[in-house]
RNA sequence: GGGUCUGUAGCUUAGUUCGGCAUAGCGGCGGACUCUUAAUCCGCAGGUCAAGGGUUCGAAUCCCUUCAGGCCCGCCA
């Protein structure tokens, strides 16, 4: 275990839990509730932020403002000199250095300064600004308010909190202590704040459709499980919104979208987390290639009100998202990344390529469409560095992709890569019913032979489309993805808060079931 | 699932190759200090070296097992 049992911690309740309890702020607490202070006041009036008084007295001079301020934030770092002491205060919008005097705030109230307030603590002060011999902004404080005690101690001043898994496990520290931390999450926000917008301006209704769900669909993965007691049933968290939406587009809703958070069951690596948000977006009478000027629209916008610029540069690699992006059919894509004209070689032949590539499990594709997926998989996505739009997938891997308006075989689908990650993934969605509830079943005869990823067949929805949907587009994008591009993260954990971790505290806990019940080909109604 | 690396004080860390008193800075505690900004100076306290087992006169160090995490690969159409 990384969190040993220290001296200075002290052990509540759950023996594997421990508290990072300072035992000498304890002592000062104890202290300062017998002297009858309160040490988690109400409120405080703060009439202005820190970035706002940097902002407002911008050409203050050694001169003291006239105008007393009141502001209030997190003490980061305090600097003692005896009779003086310097402070930095911290609030969401920056830092501020604070000047106290024992000459202005009196022996009683510097004292009470000096004994009990700590790294870490939350203050209010009043004061005036003025800038120091060294040139810097600074309040010069008449009254502190305490009004948070912190009673754990913060990390070092200069490193701050490096160790990647407590960042993620104690993600508040990390935003107390690491600047570019908060930026990171600052502009994730961001980042779905405009794609609200972006959305919100082509008239698109955001909407809310179930996790919990009693058939999951829309996605090729597996699920969690969990148990309704009331309705005695078996519920799947969502792997996709996908079919919800398609519902609303058939109840006559036009243009459609839902920002989810969606859950599948699967490996934690630095590309995938068991919980991850995606926008889906449905939009009637408009088919993939409107999808795709959507998309490259979407990220077009984005770049621009996110970065500024239409290029960024990741890990060396200058990413530019100028329109258009570089459009290719997935089998042009295997003929100029991999070589190969799938097309022009039969399959005995692409086997014989695919053994000569070294690929693994040349076997297991038995048709030339087959094989052009496993070529595009295996030699070409990796290479797909700048935006790009792959289009053209084979039915067999696109159960809900309407089928080529003149390609054989074929489904008007694309993806969009960028770095080698699969950014996109729209369609024209099939609304016939029929077919639909072909494709469903042939995934159904793939998950009875054990292919756990394979779709579950969902009548109702299958139902849905006998109502009639109008031909529709959609596309869903991976959000966290989307983030770590434009923030040069090359972790998903770096972009979520929270990200998914083993639990410190497995005592007691069972281990869990190996397999999860969803496996099970179909659900108990 | 496979490989690989990591875990030492609240935080950041030295020491691990080649076994011999567990380092230092910050933070904390006590003291000095009225323009510092990673303040400075003096003193003090603080450790189950992730956990367990083994080898050894002697283990942070070598071996085994386990736990947690990072990275890479596989899987994720």
């Amino acid at each position: 275990m990384r969190y040993s049992l220290k001296e200075r911690s002290i052990l509540v309740t759950d023996p594997s839990e421990t508290l990072a309890f300072d035992q000498t702020r304890l002592d000062k607490v104890r202290a300062l509730r017998e002297k009858g202070v309160d040490l988690y006041p109400p409120t405080f009036d703060r009439k202005i932020t820190i970035a706002d008084i940097r902002t407002k007295f911008a050409e203050i001079t050694h001169e003291k403002s006239e105008e007393s301020v009141a502001t209030a934030g997190r003490l980061y770092i305090i600097r003692n000199h005896g009779k003086t002491i310097f402070a930095d205060l911290g609030d969401e919008s920056g830092k501020i250095q604070l000047y106290i005097r024992k000459a202005d705030l009196g022996d009683e109230a510097f004292d009470f300064f000096n004994q009990y307030i700590e790294r870490g603590d939350f203050i209010g002060v009043t004061g005036h600004v003025f800038r120091t011999k060294l040139g810097e902004i600074t309040i010069w404080v008449d009254t502190i308010t305490l009004l948070s005690k912190a009673i754990c101690s913060l990390p070092e001043k200069f490193h701050g909190l490096t160790d990647v898994e407590k960042r993620y496990r104690q993600r508040y520290v990390d935003l107390i202590v690491n600047e570019e931390s908060r930026q990171g999450f600052r502009s994730r926000s961001r980042i779905i704040t405009s794609i609200r917008r972006f959305l919100n301006d082509r008239e698109f209704l955001e909407f809310e459709t179930p996790i919990l769900q009693p058939i999951y669909g829309g996605a090729n993965a597996r699920p969690f499980t969990t148990f309704h007691n009331c309705l005695g049933q078996k519920l799947f968290l969502r792997i996709a919104p996908e079919l919800y939406l398609k519902r609303l587009v058939v109840g006559g809703f036009e243009k459609v979208f839902e920002i989810a958070r969606n859950f599948r069951n699967e490996d934690i690596d630095t590309h995938h987390n068991p919980e991850f948000t995606m926008v889906e977006i449905y939009w009637a009478y408009h088919d993939v290639y409107d999808m795709m000027d959507l998309t490259e629209d979407f990220l077009s916008t984005l770049m621009h009100e996110i970065n500024g610029t239409q290029e960024i540069k990741f890990e060396e690699t200058t990413i530019s998202f100028k329109k258009p992006l570089r459009r290719l059919t997935m089998e042009d894509a295997v003929k100029e990344y991999a070589g190969i004209d799938i097309f022009a070689h039969s399959v005995d032949e692409l086997r014989a390529l695919a053994v000569q590539n070294h690929l693994k499990e040349p076997d297991k594709p038995k048709s030339q469409r087959e094989f052009l997926v496993y070529f595009f998989e295996n030699m070409v996505e990796e290479k797909l560095i700048q935006p790009t739009f792959i289009y053209d997938y084979p039915v067999e891997n696109s159960p809900l992709a309407k089928r080529h308006r003149t390609k054989e075989g074929f489904t008007e689908r694309f993806e969009l890569f960028i770095y080698g990650m699969e950014m996109a993934n729209g369609f024209s969605e099939l609304n016939d019913p029929l077919d639909q509830k072909e494709r469903f079943e042939a995934q159904d005869r793939k998950r009875l032979l054990g292919d756990l990823e394979a779709q579950m067949i969902d009548y109702d929805y299958i139902n849905a489309l006998g109502y009639g949907m109008p031909p529709t587009g959609g596309v869903g994008i991976g959000i966290d993805r989307l983030v770590m591009l434009l923030t040069g993260n090359n972790s998903i954990k770096e972009v979520i808060l929270f990200p998914s971790m083993k639990s410190m505290q497995a005592e007691g806990e069972e281990a869990a079931g190996k397999e999860s019940p969803a496996a099970e080909p179909t659900p108990k109604n």
